[in-house]
This record gives structure tokens, C-alpha cells and sequence, in this order.
DNA sequence: TAGATTGTTAATCGATTAACAATC
DNA sequence: TAGATTGTTAATCGATTAACAATC
């Protein structure tokens, strides 16, 4: 009972965003923010702020406003940010390696620990420190493995079945940058991250803003 | 009067995964599709596909379903899928790199046709058919150029200056992967690409479905 | 005709914004 | 005390889901 209240979507990536502006206010020696000066830095309304912020705890003060130091730690607590996530990562061609060396995400907890591909040549290479193994022993290691994510970084046509793998492995989350809709057990959480369908949007909204309707286009 | 109404945020992007979907039905000789068929392979409920749908025009039959092929062509014309989108590139380290070359791109009409970056090791060389230029060049080489949309692939600390730049010469999207919040003056469409929010969230949801609680966790 | 499936309206759900009493 | 700013409630907005008459 009065198990932590679901944390609203939007809300949660809000909270990632003002985690990195606290740290940024921290370094400069800034102590107390409110949620006006949060939310005017994250783009964000300060009605929101606040809102979001009540997902975590009261650990505000009217008139005042939020100690920088308090609230980094009870974002660190409910966001999980101590802890590691190990991740396999398939398809070590060029966005794999770019994710791989990505240092944004150890700050998150990231740790890729091993690497797979199909390409003859790229097999038994190391990078970094670990060896890229060949995709015909995924299930393999990754069962043996502590992994909980799986990576996707291979050609839509390949994805389904990287999946698959993965899943058979006894993964649980999968992030995938192919272009296609993977089907999945229930249970498995998928969040993807088509870059085509993000660039086709924008796009969109450009040419939209372009032409100069009645009133400006907006 | 009667202005193409406006698509809601997320059907406009789910049109774009239908887009796919369609193709990959030509490609198989694929007549005709219904909602529910379309909607199972996008992930999407069926009345969910139609709503979108009616967005773009009333071209299914009741009783029969869409034609794959007049829904392809009614949503190339709404989603202006021939129209190209000429992009300047800043950061050509991995990331960078990786964007410049994933063919998905190509295929919604982006057409990266300047490069630039800081560090003097890389200025001068050619990727593909483009030369990337320093980063000092960038005002005077984008203002005389075609270039609607900026990308930015730059460090976290560099990302607001090259987008004052980009803007300054006359660029109106930009496409953030930098993980800061940018500042921009109205009129400037934005889309930030944080992978590092994208990660946090799914290991969160990971860890908190991991917790066997009451029920079963999900 | 009977079965299938659309387009659209109404009901539901969830998130954002506004307003303000409580409090430093 | 007066001014600032929170936490929370209520009002608004927007998107999803359900239901069904229309129609092939």
C-alpha cells in the first residue's frame, strides 16, 4: 500500500532535465533555485516545475524556494541515478560505436558491457576495453551474463530478430535505434528512438512554419 | 479559411511510422490494408490508426479497408515526403558522423550539404562528398547557402553558441542532440534529441518493473 | 443479404495551466 | 510586517478509447 505514485511520463523526462541543471548550479556554487528560475532554464512553466517536483518530495520552502543540495539527493534517490544498468549493445557499426562512447550515459548508470555484430571483420575487435563477439553468441552470454538491456543497433531488417535473442537472454528493456516496430512479450519494456521519424517531424513543422499563412504560419 | 487543420504532435509521428509500414506492404504486392492490420504492426489500436487517418484525407472503404497505394500517395503530399531538407551539420565527431551517414535520412529528404567543427585535425577533410569547414565559417557559409535546419552534435557547452550562429544565419529548426536546453527566439522550431533522457527513462522503468511488488510490478 | 470495416461522435482519461491559501 | 514563493486544488486543454450508424 501507498506504493511511490507513478511517476506521469512527461513528468519523469522533466526530472532528468532539471537533475542536470541542479548539477550545473551546484558546481556554481548556487544554493537555493526556485522553481521560476528551474523552469525559465529547462524551458519549462514554473507551475510545472513545482508540479513535477511533488512527484519526488516537499522539499521546497515557500518564500524561499528549493535548496540545490537537498533536492539533487531525493532526485538521485527516486530517480535511481547510483545505479548501474548493464547493457548489451548489437550492431557495433557507426551509431553503435557512437552510443558506445557516448559519455553522457555512464553518467546515467550505462555500462555497456558487451558488444555483438555480424561482420566477420568486426568480430574479435576490441573496443574500448571489451571484445566485439559474434551475434551467434548472444543468447549465449548474455544469459550468463547480469545484462538487463539490450541495445539495437542494426538494419530494421535484422532488428526483430536481434530482439528475439536479446529477450531469449532473459533481457528486460531494449532500446532500439532501428527503424521498425518491435513486437515484444509482456513484460519487456521497449522505448525507441527512431531518429528518421524525429527528423521527418521537424521537417514537417518547418516547412509548415514556412509558408506565410494568414497569420504568420506558427 | 479552412487551413489544413492541424495534426496533433503524436498522430504526425505515428503517420510516419504508417509511411514505413505502407511502403513495406507495396513492397509485398500488398493491396489493400485495414486499420486493424495497420495498427497491429505500428503497435497502434485500431481506432487509434483511423482518427490518424482522417487527418490526411477519407481514403478508406468501408467494409474493404485502405488502398495501400492512394494512402501512400495522400501521405507523401501531407507529409511532404519529396521535399527536401537542406541541413548544416555541426560536431563531426562520432555522433556526428553516424547521423551524417544513416541512410534512413536520405529517404525523408534530408540533405546534409555543409559540415562543420572546431578541432583543426578534422577541418579540411572530406566525409563523403562535403568538406567540413571550421566552425568560424559557419555564419558566413550557411547565409549564403539554402540551409533551413541546423544539427547539432556538439559538446554539451558548445551547443547554445553554434545555435546563436546557426540562427544568426538565418536557420529556423534546429535538431539538438547537445544535452542542454536551448535558448532560441520565437519562430525557431526545435527538436532535442537527448539520448541521455531516453536511456535514464527506460532504466528507470527497468528498475521499477524489476521490484516484485504486490501484483507483480509492470 | 450478411459480414466486414470505415468515419465520426461521445465518453474517458491524463496532463497542463491557473489560482490562491499557507508559510517562510 | 511585506514580499516572495511554495504545495495543492480546480479548471482547462488535448489525446485516446469506445461505440455505432453508414456503407461497401
Amino acid at each position: 500500500m501507498n506504493q511511490a505514485p507513478t511517476i506521469p511520463k512527461p513528468s519523469l523526462e522533466r526530472l532528468f532535465l532539471y537533475y542536470r541543471i541542479l548539477e550545473a548550479c551546484r558546481e556554481g556554487r548556487k544554493e537555493v533555485i526556485s522553481s521560476e528560475e528551474l523552469g525559465r532554464r529547462a524551458g519549462v512553466d514554473a507551475a510545472q516545475v513545482r508540479k513535477d517536483l511533488t512527484y519526488i518530495s516537499q522539499c521546497g520552502r515557500p518564500g524561499i524556494g528549493y535548496q540545490v543540495g537537498e533536492l539533487l539527493v531525493a532526485l538521485e534517490a527516486v530517480l535511481g541515478l547510483k545505479r548501474q544498468t548493464h547493457a548489451a549493445l548489437v550492431g557495433v557499426g557507426r551509431l553503435g560505436t557512437a552510443i558506445h562512447n557516448y559519455p553522457g550515459f555512464t553518467h546515467f548508470g550505462l555500462r555497456i558491457t558487451a558488444l555483438f555484430d555480424i561482420d566477420p571483420a568486426r568480430v574479435g575487435q576490441r573496443v574500448g576495453e571489451h571484445e566485439i563477439y559474434h551475434i551467434d553468441r548472444l543468447v549465449e552470454i548474455v544469459s550468463a551474463s547480469t545484462i538487463q538491456l539490450g541495445i539495437i543497433t542494426v538494419p530494421a531488417h535484422a532488428a526483430q530478430a536481434v530482439a528475439n535473442g536479446l529477450i531469449a537472454a532473459g533481457v528486460r528493456g531494449l532500446w532500439n535505434f532501428a527503424p521498425v516496430t518491435l513486437r515484444v512479450p509482456p513484460g519487456v519494456i521497449v522505448r525507441n528512438e527512431d531518429l528518421a521519424v524525429g527528423l521527418a517531424t521537424l521537417s514537417w513543422h518547418l516547412a509548415r512554419s514556412a509558408k506565410p499563412l494568414v497569420s504568420g504560419g506558427k
